[in-house]
DNA sequence: TTCGCAAATGAGAATAACTATCATTCGCAA
DNA sequence: TTGCGAATGATAGTTATTCTCATTTGCGAA
């Protein structure tokens, strides 16, 4: 996982955090910029609220559980941010890359693979062209176990 | 949807309730026969535990909220129901008809729409193959809404 | 048939993951 | 700087589901 030292320049592609929230149209608040930090320093990608809340906590920068939620639900909404519903109960977020992908979670120590499948996708209109619908959004999750055991994955 | 009035008489191939839970281990109760019954009259195919409560209520066939969650849970291990997360936040059941399949949830009125695709199956084993998992199993979702406005399932 | 008793049920408390309320604080435009 | 609407924190409330435990029930043994 890439760490934050020794982090390219500014670019017209990589904004620091303001100009993000700005674009989507949300002041720039404390709060906003740590829950964001989290998610674009990249070490975990799929991140649940708990999870959001707990990281910050731990590293000494206090945001309110309610506030994490409320923050991680914006996100969402402007676009910065995508929800998953896994099988676990709780949802999880990661940064909105633009590029859909579906999820592997492995049932063993709950690490995730993503992969994109052209076949899959267009399987999917077409299956839903037929039933005369037009598709919204999907959700495609496989729960899998390693091959190679242990599991590599599980720390 | 399949009725049951001129339903087939029994067969190896067609138990009646009580054989059902007896292969499953299960011992014969009111309450467990209640909501296997409602299932496999097949009015309606995918029921939250909230919607088994209400309607065996309303056919005065009084069981426990309790008792409804804990007969879905035992029935889903025993092979009986199986269970779907749909996005709503709470699960459904269905009966175990021993084929998989995949769903389509209208966005307009909740109706469900069942599909099978080979293509899609195979391709999912092959990722995950190819990223060192076996597949446990996976759950595909398609979010939609009706091409034909006003939506002709929506009551 | 009737017993005995482990298993199942019902009523309601408890939990987990959110969501809403509201008094206080903060970001930012003037 | 100041003013004020938006954002936050603390906490109460919801929703879906699970747990606890006193009471009832299914069913094999007698
Ligand atoms: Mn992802
Ligand atoms: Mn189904
Ligand atoms: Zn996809
Ligand atoms: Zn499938």
């Amino acid at each position: 996982m890439r760490t934050l030292i020794n982090r390219p320049r500014h670019t017209d592609h990589t904004m620091h955090k303001p100009e993000h929230l700005k674009n989507a149209g949300l002041k720039t608040t404390l709060p906003r910029l740590k829950v964001l930090q989290l998610f674009e320093d990249g070490t975990e990608r799929h991140l649940s609220a708990e999870e959001v809340y707990k990281l910050l906590s731990d590293a000494g920068e206090l945001v309110s559980l309610a506030t994490v939620y409320r923050v991680l639900t914006q996100f969402q909404q402007a676009g910065l941010l995508v929800q998953h519903h896994f099988d676990s109960g709780r949802s999880v977020f990661e940064l909105n890359s633009g590029k859909h992908h579906d999820h592997i979670v492995c049932q063993q120590c709950g690490h995730v693979e993503e992969f994109y499948d052209a076949t899959i996708e267009k399987r999917q209109e077409k299956i839903a062209a037929e039933h005369g619908f037009v598709i919204d959004e999907h959700a495609l999750y496989i729960y899998a176990s390693c091959t190679k055991q242990p599991c590599p994955n599980k720390k």
